[in-house]
DNA sequence: TATCCACCGGAATTTATGGAAG
DNA sequence: CTTCCATAAATTCCGGTGGATA
């Protein structure tokens, strides 16, 4: 049934990108000045997860832009100024050395002397930037332009300066859309096509995926995929209606999975108190909080650490959120939470003594 | 209705840690 | 070894909120 893995792999990028034409065309557009050397035009991208953002910006870069005459990165794990500027400049084909605990300003003047052609730097994920007025070291940058990629436009204008924000504001936005259920089924066809054997799934199970999952790739991809593997554990020579509707439910799973295992030992521990607590029911922020301080030392005794202040839990609760790992209810005071699935267990021992 | 109080979460500040340079 | 600079995690501080109490 399955015949490569690999297909359905996150980090593997498309073949072709499929229904992103318009955009790719504006893409192109503000990046054409490079074909003459010129600096680009800076470039806003804007929509929800999942939807192609990061992909088609890549694959412009990657296939549309003659490569003698541009440089370019994508930089997504640094989230400070310092990072940021570090990452652009070790990624930068010139191959300069650079301290990693260089100071930021030293940096900024390390990318400028650096950079003479054009180069474009492509920021992913630019809404957890904490300190915005990177834009201004790269803008200063005479040849350098910027893909800014974001999930919120308005949200991340808004933090910006008074300057910055007029002068992103003039320059050109592109709005992704979720992709409709057709166009979904064209993004699924091809990794059905290499990934599982043939006649493995129906067209029509495919738009039941596509329609299902809202628009959002990663979610379908990763929802045949499991559905794929339901079959195969259920000894059906095909997939049917059943493993389809159970894929759902596993892909979202596994994602949560992988998420609580990427997490460190401290929001594990709320995470496992709060199921063990709660056993799937909505229970109050501060009874969360209340036992944490109460196991203390417990919690932590076969490591070397102590236990955090209840500020510190809320942070932890926020985070678990995040990662969808648990809900929360009511804004304002008397916070509730629930963990999603209370099966799902934190790979860690705590022991919960006398209430 | 007025006042009180616990809680939440934003923001600023401190702490722990680590690499590189002097 | 000490100093400098970086980051991430944690703590401290505090204003807004809204139920509880008189």
């Amino acid at each position: 049934m399955i015949v490569d893995h690999w297909v359905f792999a996150d980090e593997r990028p498309p073949d072709r990108v499929f229904h992103r034409h318009a955009e790719i065309e504006q893409l192109l557009r503000s990046l054409e000045p490079v074909t003459d050397g010129d600096r680009a035009e800076d470039v806003l991208i804007y929509g929800p997860s999942g939807v192609g953002k990061t992909t088609t910006a890549k694959h412009v870069l990657k296939n549309r832009i003659p490569y003698d005459h541009t440089d370019w990165t994508i930089v997504n794990s640094s989230k400070t100024r310092a990072g940021i500027l570090h990452e652009a400049i070790i990624k930068h084909p010139t191959d300069t050395a650079v301290a990693p605990n260089t100071a930021a300003d030293e940096l900024a003047a390390t990318l400028r002397r650096v950079v003479d052609r054009p180069y474009v730097v492509i920021l992913d994920e630019a809404d957890t930037i904490r300190d915005l007025s990177v834009l201004r070291d790269l803008y200063e940058v005479p040849t350098l332009s910027v893909v800014a990629i974001v999930h919120n436009h308005r949200e991340w204008l808004a933090r910006l300066d008074q300057e910055l924000q007029e002068f992103f504001s003039m320059r050109s936005q592109i709005e992704f859309q979720r992709y409709t259920t057709t166009e979904l089924v064209d993004i699924l066809e091809p990794r059905v096509e290499h990934g599982l054997e043939p006649d493995s799934i129906t067209t029509d199970q495919l738009e039941w995926v596509a329609d299902e999952v809202a628009g959002v790739a990663r979610y379908g991809i990763q929802s045949v995929l499991a559905a794929a593997e339901l079959a195969v554990e259920r000894n059906h020579d095909r997939v049917r209606e059943v493993d389809v509707r159970d894929g759902f439910d596993r892909a979202r799973a596994k994602m949560r999975e992988s998420n609580l295992r990427s997490l460190p030992f401290g929001p594990c521990v709320v995470y496992e108190l709060l199921r063990l607590e709660g056993s799937g029911d909505w229970i109050a922020g501060t009874h969360i909080q209340d036992r944490y301080e109460d196991l203390g030392d417990r919690l932590y005794a076969d490591r070397n650490q102590d236990p955090v202040s209840r500020r510190q839990v809320r942070n932890y609760l926020e985070k678990l959120q995040e990662y969808n790992l648990i809900e929360g209810r009511n804004e304002t005071c008397w916070r509730e939470y629930r963990v999603v699935d209370s099966a799902l267990e934190a790979p860690i021992e705590i022991k919960l003594t006398v209430k």
